[in-house]
RNA sequence: GCCCAGAUGGCGGAAUUGGUAGACGCAGCAGACUCAAAAUCUGCCGUUCGCAAGGAUGUGCAGGUUCGAUUCCUGUUCUGGGCACCA
């Protein structure tokens, strides 16, 4: 009988899924074990080898923990909203619910084949009303809830509004610039549109503005990985910061619990500190500096700032080096620019100001070169009245601290490469510390040419002056976070609605008897007016008209939609409970099941969702829905599967007048020799090797600008490195069938990288064809096989067939070819049980500790070491049947139902290790002099320290190195090895 | 630029706490079985010197600590992930 994998495997499946094996419930006598996938969005490219890596380990660890005896939730489903189904939509005028739904019964289609012991009674999906009937309740939650200073908690908004109604602002003074204090009569005084919006400074989910990539072209708000080089991705047109009303969670307000509670779990130490970084705790304080003007122009009337007192508001964590600031650089969107830039600097600010909004956040973060502007405006510093010049540099950016710095070029890299380049004078505070050709960032020195502190060491002049600062009442100690508050609105279509009416301006939410909020049926999904989503273009849907079910409440519903991680913040929870149409999840359900034990996921969610959720539950938790305040326990990051990207290279040419000259692509060969060009010097050189192209000469001149990016193509339109140029002019809808390409020796050869396997990279490699040529057992045995789970790694398809192999092989020693079945039923020698208990321990352990790679070699040591010795006793077969189990189950099953059981052998007990069949007497010890190993000696383990010295020194090779004289030491460590040091 | 991670044979990787570097698998080479192929089995397989015995060298690079370092420390290079609208 041969191993016929496909048959056996879809007969398994079959059994599993009829007899609903699987099933979990909500009721055990077992304890819990709460596994979790990170939640799939179901792109139409299908499942890649990449995605089913963290299946497989979450698969293995929740049969392992079934066999172990635990009541285990695994369940599955999809984030189903997002980006693409829209483009796609877009694209081929397919509305994103039929193409999700389609992608979906892909996905499952292709999940199925592995294997995957999911609860599939349990799925849950994003896009469906009546999971995200709770994603709006939960956005209510949050809507209608504050962080309560004074108890660190979500709090009922209605609360704030009663403090407000008997006490005033005493709760929140000083916690909003833009809330000034007001009495209790003085609330009560306010309109509705006042109230309103001192409250929406509060609520946890809260409307504000916020800057948008704006692409004019396409007249719709493009997102970041859209955006390449400034300009957009598809088509090269200009991308410009605009400012939109956006929705915001207000995540700062937990900044400190997030932070705090990060310690409270088993998540890998990389993971807390990057969590830890993007919260970017830091104490220090705000300085106000008096600013003198000089010679400004005429301010309009809603300029900021207007009148004598101007002044600049600047966070710094080194208060005790103010003397040693020389300038001041303030981000070029600060609201102060416009109104302290001198008449003569006017037009220097202004270019600087138009150059900086063609710039990402990331370019301008990353920028080598440097740049700023002079606004012809000083500070006044406090202490000594020196005059310090206000700069504007893009690496300061408006959205952290107060958008300005004081700059300490001998105290600070950046600031001293900056003041180098502008020859702004640089003031030693640092004395001896500071030689004048490097900057030093030292808290130990002793303060020079700084007043009062001179002599002070910096490190204690921090509380000196901040003390002097309150007393004088221009500074204050403020702890700060790098932490921006969550954008939480997107303007597309493919998202959930916000149960939100606008009526004159303020945002009333829906009751509860009115959700799920339907997302409506739409023919087109361009976007609205004024960079408005879909929605906006709709108004039998936005319009509301007044009627009793919502409060005779008229008006307009919010057009925004929310963001991708919306639906993907709780569903967790859901998974719990997923058919109760009352709750989110019931109260019982969620205390049953509780925290997720093991939850397992790319590092790639380390600060997006990850930290999302955990804000979530600590909302929930707070307003008592849930009994836990963190959601994922342990957490398994695991690594990137990596493949091999091909790109093609774009050559924009970009006019004065800004208008692009693109669609010209060259060959990898052409790419990297004019990376190095200049402009004309690149134009030049393409008519050199391509005189066809007309292009060029009559419209560019020396003003132009050329800019090459790089686009990944599919991978299955390349064969090796050579671009299938037909395929390219048909792929993405025809989207590149007018590009010019520039070819090298008649061939256009891509660029390669090797970077994460994804669907918007286009380097994909499809699991469905290894499953059906080598079995779902081969290829999860494989996946786990490849390296530590926890490590990125390549993906290279041809060391399946060892594992393979490996099956083969295991299944021989059930079955021969010729003769049948040969295992038998005698009693097994001491050398077989060694084999099966080491690798009972072997397992256990690696199972444990999540590696699964060497458990997989254990298999094959141990399978190896069987058919060696030509072993097929039931005794030690069987528990290895188990012991694969999480790994291989079909062949598992298979097999342990040939031996004549009848129950499926997930509810098999896993194999007790007894130590008595393993234990040795000796050991064959390395012998190593001065460090390197010379000889073996065999010893027995019991055998004391003198007697070990008295056997090494006796034995040849150590004599013939000792060359008769006695050696200086002789290390010996038990059951290790031996060294003798001459 | 900032934050995080990684680097070991031709390739994926192993070495769990500082103790025999290269387990297991792929690829390769040689052989057995076969008319042949597939399948299976046996042996070899870091580099280098040597007929051999044996020696030298070797875990990105440069140092350091140690009887002993892939493992710990300092510096450095390269690669991958993230950087707030991909999910």
């Amino acid at each position: 009988m041969e191993y016929n994998f496909s048959e056996l495997e879809q007969k398994w499946q079959g059994k599993w899924n009829e007899s609903k094996a699987y099933k979990v419930s909500n009721t055990s006598d077992k304890p819990k074990y709460y596994v979790l996938d990170m939640f799939p969005y179901p792109s139409g490219a299908g499942l890649h080898v990449g995605h089913p890596l963290g299946y497989i380990a979450s698969d293995i660890f929740s049969r392992y923990k079934r066999l172990k005896g635990f009541n285990v939730l695994h369940p599955m489903g999809y984030d189903a909203f997002g980006l693409p189904a829209e483009q796609y939509a877009i694209e081929h005028g397919v509305h994103p619910a039929v193409s999700t739904e389609q992608n979906i019964a892909n996905f499952r289609k292709q999940l199925d084949k592995i294997g995957f012991c999911y609860d599939w009674d349990r799925e849950v999906l994003t896009c469906d009303p009546k999971y995200y009937k709770w994603t709006q309740w939960i956005f209510l939650q949050l809507f209608n809830s504050y962080f309560n200073p004074i108890t660190q908690k979500a709090t009922p908004i209605t609360e704030l509004v009663k403090a407000f109604e008997t006490e005033g602002s005493t709760q929140i003074d000083g916690l909003r610039a833009t809330v000034k204090s007001f009495s209790a009569e003085e609330w009560k005084a306010f309109t509705e549109k006042e109230q309103q919006d001192i409250l929406m400074e509060f609520r946890l989910a809260f409307c504000g503005y916020g800057e948008v990539n704006w692409c004019e072209a396409l007249g719709t708000v493009l997102a970041n990985d859209e955006v390449v080089n400034g300009v957009s991705e598809r088509g090269g047109h200009p991308v410009e910061k605009k400012r939109l009303r956006q929705w915001y969670l207000r995540i700062t307000d937990y900044a400190d619990r997030l932070l705090n509670d990060l310690q409270k779990l088993e998540w890998s130490d990389a993971m807390k500190e990057m969590q830890t970084n993007w919260i970017g705790k830091s104490t220090g304080a705000e300085i106000d500096f008096k600013v003198k003007t000089v010679d400004r122009q005429p301010l309009t009337d809603n300029e900021a700032n207007v009148g004598s007192d101007l002044q600049l508001k600047v966070y710094t964590t080194r208060p005790d080096t103010i003397f040693g600031v020389d300038f001041m650089v303030v981000s070029p969107e600060h609201e102060l620019v416009a109104g302290i830039t001198s008449a003569a600097q006017q037009k220097t600010v202004e270019e600087y100001i138009t150059y900086v909004k063609s710039r990402s956040e990331r370019e301008r973060q990353a920028e080598k070169k440097i740049t700023g502007a002079f606004t012809g405006a000083y500070a006044i510093n406090p202490f000594d009245g020196r005059e310090i010049p206000i700069w504007i540099s893009e690496y300061v950016l408006a959205g952290y601290g107060t958008g300005a710095i004081m700059a300490v070029p001998c105290g600070d890299e950046r600031d001293f490469k900056f003041a180098n380049h502008f020859n702004i004078p640089i003031t030693n505070i640092l004395g001896d510390a500071f030689n004048g050709t490097e900057p030093n960032a030292t808290k130990d020195a002793k303060l020079t040419n700084s007043g009062f502190l001179n002599g002070v060491v910096l490190r204690d002049a921090i509380q000196i002056v901040v003390d002097k600062l309150e007393e004088m009442g221009i500074g204050k100690r403020k702890i700060n976070y790098r932490m921006r508050d969550a954008a939480f609105s997107r303007q597309r279509y493919w998202g959930e609605p916000f149960p939100i009416v606008w009526k004159n301006g303020i945002a009333y939410p829906l009751s509860e008897s009115e959700l799920p909020l339907e997302l409506p049926k739409v023919e087109s999904y361009s976007p609205g007016p004024d960079g408005e989503g879909p929605l906006a273009n709709i108004p039998e849907w936005f319009n509301r008209p007044p009627s009793p079910l919502n409060g005779d409440l008229g008006g307009k519903l919010e057009t925004n939609t929310m963001p991708g991680y919306a639906g993907s913040s709780w569903y967790f929870l859901r998974y719990m409970d997923n058919n109760n149409d009352t709750e989110f999840a019931s109260r019982q359900a969620t205390d049953y099941w509780n925290q997720v034990d093991l939850y397992i996921g790319g590092t790639e969610h380390a600060v997006g969702h990850l930290l999302y959720s955990r804000l979530w539950t600590k909302v929930l938790y707070d307003l008592g829905h849930l009994g836990f305040d963190e959601p994922f326990k342990k957490l398994l990051n695991q690594g990137m599967i990596t493949g091999s990207s091909r790109f093609v290279y774009r050559a924009d040419f970009i006019h004065i007048s800004r208008n692009i000259i693109a669609d010209i692509y060259i060959s990898h060969g052409h790419y990297s020799k004019m990376i190095h060009m200049g402009t004309l010097e690149a134009l030049e050189y393409l008519h050199q090797v391509n005189p066809e192209l007309k292009f060029g000469v009559s419209v560019l001149n020396e003003y132009s600008k050329i800019s090459l990016n790089s686009i990944h193509v599919d991978v299955n339109i390349v064969d090796g490195l050579e671009l299938d140029i037909n395929k390219f002019k048909e792929w993405r809808n025809n989207e590149y069938s007018a590009s010019f390409l520039i070819l090298e020796d008649g061939k256009y050869i891509c660029g390669v990288e090797t970077e994460k396997m994804s669907k918007s990279k286009f380097n994909t490699v499809n699991p469905d064809d290894l499953v059906t040529k080598f079995g779902a057992d081969t290829f999860r045995m494989y996946e786990m096989f490849l390296g530590p789970i926890e490590q990125s790694k390549p993906w290279d398809t041809k060391g399946i067939e060892g594992v393979h192999r490996f099956l083969k092989k295991l299944w021989r020693l059930f079955y021969d070819e010729q003769k049948g079945k040969v295992w038998n039923e005698a009693e097994p020698t001491a050398d077989e049980l060694k084999i099966l208990h080491r690798t009972i321990k072997k397992i256990e352990d690696d199972t444990e500790r999540f590696s699964f790679n060497t458990a997989v070699s254990a298999f094959m040591v141990c399978v190896n070491d069987l058919a060696d010795i030509k072993c097929h006793k039931r005794a030690i077969l069987e528990p290895i049947l188990i012991l694969l189990t999480p790994y291989a189950p079909h062949i598992a099953e298979e097999l342990w139902h040939s031996l004549g059981n009848e129950t499926f052998i997930i509810d098999a007990a896993f194999p007790q290790f007894e130590a008595k069949y393993v234990v040795e007497s000796s050991k064959e010890y390395p012998v190593s002099i001065n460090g390197k190993v010379r000889t073996n000696l065999n010893l027995p383990l019991d055998m004391a320290q003198a007697e070990v010295e008295a056997a090494v020194t006796s034995n040849e090779t150590v004599q013939k190195w000792l060359e008769g004289k006695a050696p200086k030491k002789i290390i010996f460590v038990k059951g290790r090895m031996i060294n003798v040091v001459i």
